[in-house]
RNA sequence: GCGAGUGUAGCUCAGCUGGUAGAGCACAACCUUGCCAAGGUUGGGGUCGCGCGUUCGAAUCGCGUCACUCGCUCCA
C-alpha cells in the first residue's frame, strides 16, 4: 500500500458521496469532512455493530448520551487545562519546539538578566522571574516578536542562539461562552474526550440499573481537540466521533480486566468488521510515555497506506478520574461492594476507540482494484454496504422498469435499494462495484413470464436465477 | 507551528518563454445495446483556490491568503 492508493480513496469517497471537503466553496476548511449519502450509511452501520456488540454481547454494559458541555470544573479535575497550558516556542533553524519555561531555566544568568532589561522586568534571579517573562511574551507577543533571539536565548540542541519564533500558547480544548452575553456566560469548553460524562455520571447510571461491580458504560458523541497539526484525511480531524466504553472494576481486578479486553476489542475488529489479523497489531506505550492517568495503556492499530495509525486506545485509568472528581466535587464518589461489605473507588478499564478512524480503516480495508476487469471495487461485508442490491431493468423498455419498480418497492421494505436503468448492465454493474453494493437483481423478458431474476455478485461476478419471492432466502443466506 | 511542494470542469490532467480556456473519463437526453465499463448524436458544467499588484493584456510573473500533500514537530 502507499500514499498513492489513500489518494485514490479520497477522490473515490468524493466521487461516490462518501465524504466531502468541507465547506469547499468557501476554499475549504482544515481537516474538516462532511460524510455524504454513502457515508453517513456506512459510518452509522460501524457505530450500531459496536454499539450492539457493546451493549447486547455483554449484559454488564449499558449506555449513556452525556452532554457536549459540562462544568468547566470538570477539566479542571480531569487535567485538561492543567497539563495543556504551556507558552511554546520554535526554533526555525533547527526545527525543534520548547517550553518557554522549560528554555528559559536552561539559560545562563546574563541571557535572563539581558531579557528582563529588555522587557523591563523585575529580575529577581528565581522561577517567579522565568515565570513571569514567559507569561508577558505571551500576552505581548506581537510587540516582542524577536525578544528571545534579541537577548541571546540558545537552543540546547544545536548550542546556538536560536531563530525563535513568537511565543504562543496552544490550547486543546476549544473554549467558547454558556449565556448570550460575554460578559455575563461562564466560559466553558467542549468536551475533548466523552470519558469524563460517564465519570461524572457513573453512579446515577449504577444506581439507576442497579449495576454491581465490574460494570462498564458504553458511550458514542462527538469530541474537540484542537490540534496543532490534522493529516491523513479523516484520520486526525478537529471535530471527531468516540465510542468509548469505560469499564468499572474492583482495584485488584484491573490487570485480569485489561487482559480480558485487550482480545475482546482485538475480537471485535477481526470477526465483527472483517478485518484481516495481518493489518492489526498492538502497540504498548512505554512507562515513560504513559499518560497522566494511566498506570497501563495499549493501543490497537491499523496498517493504514500512510502507516501503522491507532485506532483504538485500552488503558487502565485507575481510580485517578473517580478521586480527581471526588476531590473537585466535594462530593462522595466511592462504590459500595455488597458482597464485599465494602467501599472503594473502581479501577476504570477504558476502551476508546474513534468512529472516523475506523470509518477509513474500513475504506482501506476493502478498497480493490480488479485488474483482470479492469474495475475497482470495494468489498465492503454486507452489514456495512451503504446500499445492499441495486435493482436494474436489462432494457429500458419492454415494460422491464415497472417490473423493476415492483421488485423494488417489494425488496427496499427489507434492504436499502437502489434502482439504476441508465447505461449498459456492465456498466451499471461496475458503478455499484465501486460504491460497495453487494448484489446485483437485474429484470429481463423472462421475469416478465416466470418471475425470476438475475442475481448477480459483486465480489466473484457470478450469476444466478433467482425466483423473485426466494430473492431474500438467497441473499440472507448468501451475504456473509 | 516550521520547511518544501501542489491548487485549471465532478475526477485525472494538458495549456511552451503572458494575448480573450482544452482533452479523456464522469454526468444528462435520445438512439443503439438482450447480462459485465469505454457504440452514435446532442447537451450541461470552469470569472483557471481566493485577494492584491505588475502589464495595453495574467491560468501563465510578484506578494499575500486559504486548502491539500510530504518531512519535522505535537498528540490526554
Amino acid at each position: 500500500m502507499s500514499t498513492k492508493h489513500l489518494d485514490k480513496i479520497v477522490a473515490l469517497c468524493k466521487r461516490k458521496g462518501f465524504v466531502f471537503p468541507n465547506s469547499e466553496i468557501y476554499g475549504g476548511l482544515k481537516a474538516s469532512y462532511d460524510y455524504g449519502p454513502l457515508g453517513v450509511e456506512l459510518k452509522k452501520s460501524i457505530s450500531e455493530i459496536w454499539w450492539n456488540s457493546m451493549t447486547r454481547l455483554y449484559s454488564n454494559i449499558v449506555g449513556l448520551d452525556s452532554s457536549i458541555m459540562v462544568h468547566p470544573d470538570v477539566w479542571e479535575a480531569s487535567g485538561h487545562i492543567a497539563n495543556f497550558n504551556d507558552p511554546l516556542t520554535d526554533n526555525k533553524d533547527s526545527k525543534k519546539r520548547y517550553r518557554v519555561d522549560d528554555l528559559l531555566a536552561q539559560q545562563k544568568t546574563k541571557v535572563i538578566d539581558s531579557l528582563c532589561e529588555i522587557l523591563s522586568i523585575k529580575n529577581n534571579n528565581d522561577n517567579e522571574t522565568i515565570d513571569n517573562i514567559s507569561q508577558f511574551l505571551l500576552k505581548n507577543s506581537n510587540e516582542w516578536k524577536s525578544a528571545l533571539s534579541e537577548a541571546g536565548v540558545i537552543d540546547p540542541f544545536s548550542g546556538n542562539v536560536g531563530n525563535w519564533t513568537e511565543v504562543t500558547q496552544f490550547n486543546l480544548m476549544f473554549q467558547t461562552n454558556a449565556g448570550p452575553s460575554e460578559k455575563t456566560g461562564k466560559s466553558i469548553f467542549l468536551r475533548p474526550e466523552t470519558a469524563q460524562g460517564i465519570y461524572i455520571n457513573y453512579l446515577l447510571v449504577q444506581n439507576s440499573m442497579r449495576l454491581k461491580v465490574p460494570f462498564g458504560i458504553a458511550q458514542i458523541g462527538k469530541a474537540f481537540r484542537n490540534e496543532i497539526i490534522a493529516r491523513n484525511f479523516i484520520f486526525r480531524t478537529r471535530e471527531f466521533e468516540q465510542m468509548e466504553m469505560q469499564y468499572f472494576v474492583k482495584p485488584s481486578e484491573d490487570n485480569e480486566a485489561m487482559k480480558f479486553w485487550k482480545k475482546e476489542r482485538m475480537d471485535f475488529f477481526s470477526t465483527k468488521l472483517g478485518i484481516d489479523d495481518k493489518n492489526l497489531r498492538f502497540h504498548e506505550h512505554s512507562e515513560d510515555n504513559l499518560a497522566h492517568y494511566a498506570k497501563a495503556a495499549f493501543d490497537i492499530e491499523y496498517n493504514f497506506p500512510f502507516g501503522w495509525g491507532e485506532i483504538e486506545g485500552i488503558h487502565n485509568r485507575t481510580d485517578f478520574d473517580l478521586k480527581q472528581h471526588e476531590k473537585h466535587s466535594g462530593k462522595n464518589l466511592t462504590y459500595f461492594d455488597p458482597i464485599e461489605n465494602e467501599k472503594y473507588h473502581p479501577y476504570i478499564i477504558e476502551t476508546s476507540t474513534g468512529l472516523n478512524r475506523l470509518f477509513l480503516m474500513v475504506l482501506c480495508e476493502f478498497y480493490h482494484e480488479d485488474t483482470n476487469n479492469n474495475r475497482t471495487v470495494l468489498k465492503l461485508p454486507f452489514d456495512l454496504a451503504p446500499n445492499k442490491l441495486v435493482i436494474c431493468p436489462l432494457l429500458k423498455k419492454d415494460g422491464l422498469p415497472e417490473k423493476s419498480n415492483e421488485v423494488f418497492n417489494k425488496l427496499s421494505k427489507e434492504y436499502r435499494c437502489i434502482y439504476d436503468e441508465q447505461g449498459s448492465i456492465g456498466k451499471r454493474y461496475y458503478r455499484q462495484d465501486e460504491a460497495g453494493t453487494p448484489f446485483g437483481i437485474t429484470v429481463d423478458h423472462e421475469t416478465l413470464e416466470n418471475n425470476s431474476v438475475t442475481i448477480r455478485e459483486r465480489d466473484t461476478m457470478q450469476q444466478h436465477r433467482v425466483e423473485i419471492n426466494k430473492i431474500s432466502e438467497f441473499i440472507n443466506d448468501k451475504k456473509n
